[in-house]
RNA sequence: GCCCCCAUAGCUCAGUGGAUAGAGUGUCGCCCUCCGGAGGCGAAGGCCCAGGUUCGAGUCCUGGUGGGGGCACCA
């Protein structure tokens, strides 16, 4: 399907070099103009503004508009080209064109504005990528649906996209949790056990339900089978029980990962060592106590004497190896490999990037929360030493969710056990609902999801609004079937204002999914869905089909109409990851 | 203290350096006997402050103010 502003971009752009061979223009180098929406239908449905060219071309920027749009030719699409003072080209899409471009949207259907934009390109997404201690977070839910989103639309975008999971279960963290488990188990199994008090952060635990119910489980298979053992195989079916739960609350809104990769692989096949020394023979590591140029890195004398033991402890005073970074761009140096000899995570990290782009990926796109800020800066100079391209690496960083009950925050950690889960949104509300609501921010922005409002509001929110319009279609064919109308041979031509209003809008779709994939901006495609249903329902207030008064083909050319609108709502739901329902 | 993000309508948020800044929701008023009521029409209401760049700034830059996040030999 054609994108209307590239083929006007292009028109406008060979006009000004026409005009300029014609001689209506002096000869100079122009810049390459960019057609926009126009915002009022009196100024076009697209234009340019030609000022920029005023100076080059020494001409108002009138005239210049006048010459251009002397020379622009004439193709299907454009209806008619106007020129607006002070100096903007107007294009008005031709409507007969527009009218029987409805058979085009039928014929493409469910692939509707496939572009080939990514050209057969290799995209991997990286997304969710929490370890397996517990279940999804608020939080994690939103770059489950941004990540998802992301990959649809690379999809129709005409990438091969890769949906990938990356996890660690070697840490720390997987051993409070084999240990929490363990406790839990002896609990159900009705020992005294000593659950450490939540406040108390030198006794790390994982506090949620779920880990009760999974001692229990456990206690239940197994009797007192596993008192003897020690945390690690409370950890491996904690890991193993976790997962599960997580895929199939991932499945709940329709995700699916295609891979999930093990930080430990990069060990198994050395790449974690390999990258190390090939940072080391380019001469971007070093090692040290301290970070080279940090005066007072050490300086324990000056705390007080609890924590100067505790930073002796963790901390060792023995040398690491850093990662020169600051050559980069850091603000400081990373440690690369503890004085214990073990790596700290940014070490994996970069090997893993190494691995991704090994893996022949043209364009990686991690989708992390804010709190990774730094990290995958650090990543990205990591690539660059190395040599390879850290330009593919994307990074879509979205902004933490505030979760809002009873209009207050509701404060989440997952130690605590003090979290809503994806779970809990997707049965309070719908999957549809949480999909939108998640999805429906940019990236950048804070999100307050409010519980109550979620809740409360299902009746009445733009999940519905939009769903409805396509169940407003559906409807339409169950009636005419009924009575025997038809939409075959319609005449199109019978098409009026209103519904060229929606394919205006319909048309749209093709720049949403570019600008989405070309800026990594998912959220686009919410709001755009909202405006489609918003053109829609006055429309169908007014364009009635199976009416008394309406001819009958008229009846036929709208019905036809109407088989259109559908197809494009539900490749816009379906592009969110949401569903398409016939009835409401 | 340093770094990143945010500030637009009562509330929640869109907005690609271009012409007169848009939705949802809330409030108020109105409409709909035939495929809709999870509907339609209308009204009121807004770019945090101060400079700067530009032919043109909600958008870019600098400095404030207010909010969120990050600044480990944790992940």
């Amino acid at each position: 399907m054609n994108i209307l502003p590239h083929t006007y971009t292009r028109l406008a752009n060979e006009a000004i070099r026409a005009a300029q061979a014609a001689g209506d223009l002096p000869d100079f180098t122009p810049p390459e103009l960019e057609i926009k929406p126009s915002k009022r239908a009196e100024q076009g449905d697209y234009n340019v503004a030609v000022m920029p060219l005023a100076k080059l071309a020494k001409r108002k920027p009138l005239e210049i508009a006048e010459a251009v749009a002397k020379h622009i030719m004439a193709v299907d699409s454009v209806g008619k080209v106007e020129v607006a003072p002070p100096g903007y080209i107007n294009f008005f899409i031709n409507e007969d064109w527009l009218r029987a471009q409805t058979e085009q949207i039928i014929a493409e259907g469910d692939d509707l504005f496939a572009l080939a934009l990514g050209d057969g390109q290799r995209a991997q997404v990286e997304f969710v990528s929490a370890n397996p201690t517990g279940p999804l977070t608020v939080g994690r839910s939103r770059g489950a649906v941004v990540g998802d989103t992301m990959a649809r639309l690379l999809e129709a975008a005409g990438y091969s996209v890769q949906r990938e999971y990356y996890f660690n279960n070697a840490g720390a963290q997987m051993r409070v949790l084999g240990n929490s488990l363990r406790t839990r188990y002896l609990e159900a199994l009705g020992q005294s056990v000593e659950i450490p008090d939540k406040a108390d952060k030198s006794k790390p635990f994982y506090h949620g339900d779920y880990l009760k119910d999974l001692g229990q489980q456990l206690a239940a298979e197994r009797g007192d089978a596993l008192t003897g053992e020690d945390w690690q195989p409370f950890k491996a079916y904690g890991e193993q029980y976790i997962f599960e739960m997580i895929r199939s609350s991932l499945q709940r809104i329709d995700i699916t990962h295609d891979n999930f990769f093990n930080e430990n692989s990069l060990y198994e096949s050395e790449t974690v060592w390999k990258v190390l020394a090939d940072l080391e023979a380019r001469g971007y590591v070093y090692r040290a106590v301290a970070a080279e140029g940090d005066e007072q890195a050490d300086a324990p004398d000056e705390l007080p004497a609890d924590q100067a033991v505790a930073t002796a402890e963790t901390n060792g005073k023995g040398e690491a190896v850093w990662f020169r970074s600051t050559q980069f761009g850091d603000d400081k140096d990373r440690v690369m490999v503890k004085s214990s000899g073990e790596p700290t995570y940014t070490l994996p990290d970069i090997a893993y990037h190494v691995d991704k782009l090994e893996r022949g990926f043209d364009v990686l796109i991690n989708v992390l929360g804010a709190d990774h800020a730094a990290q995958w800066k650090v990543v990205q100079y990591g690539l660059r030493a190395l040599d390879q391209d850290g330009d593919k690496l994307n990074v879509i960083l979205m902004q933490l969710v505030k979760l809002l009950r009873d209009g207050k925050e509701v404060r989440m950690s997952t130690r605590m056990g003090e979290f809503e889960t994806l779970d809990d949104l997707v049965e309070q509300t719908s999957a549809d609902a949480v999909r939108y609501f998640l999805l429906a921010r940019d990236h950048n922005s804070h999100l307050n999801f409010d519980l109550d409002l979620a809740v409360k509001q299902s009746n009445e929110n733009p999940v519905y609004y939009i769903q409805y319009a396509h169940v407003r279609c559906a409807g339409i064919f169950r009636e005419a079937a009924l009575r025997g109308v038809t939409d075959e041979d319609a005449d199109l031509s019978l098409l009026g204002e209103a519904e060229l209003r929606f394919l205006r809008k319909a048309f749209e779709l093709g720049e949403v999914i570019e600008l989405s994939v070309r800026n990594f901006e998912p959220h686009r495609i919410a709001f755009y869905a909202l405006e489609l249903a918003n053109v829609f329902h006055p429309i169908f207030d007014g364009v009635r089909v199976l009416h008394s008064e309406v001819p009958p083909e008229v009846a036929r050319a709208r019905l036809r109409f109407y088989r259109a609108a559908q197809i494009v709502f539900r490749r816009t739901l379906r592009l969110m990851g949401m569903s398409s329902p016939d009835h409401m």
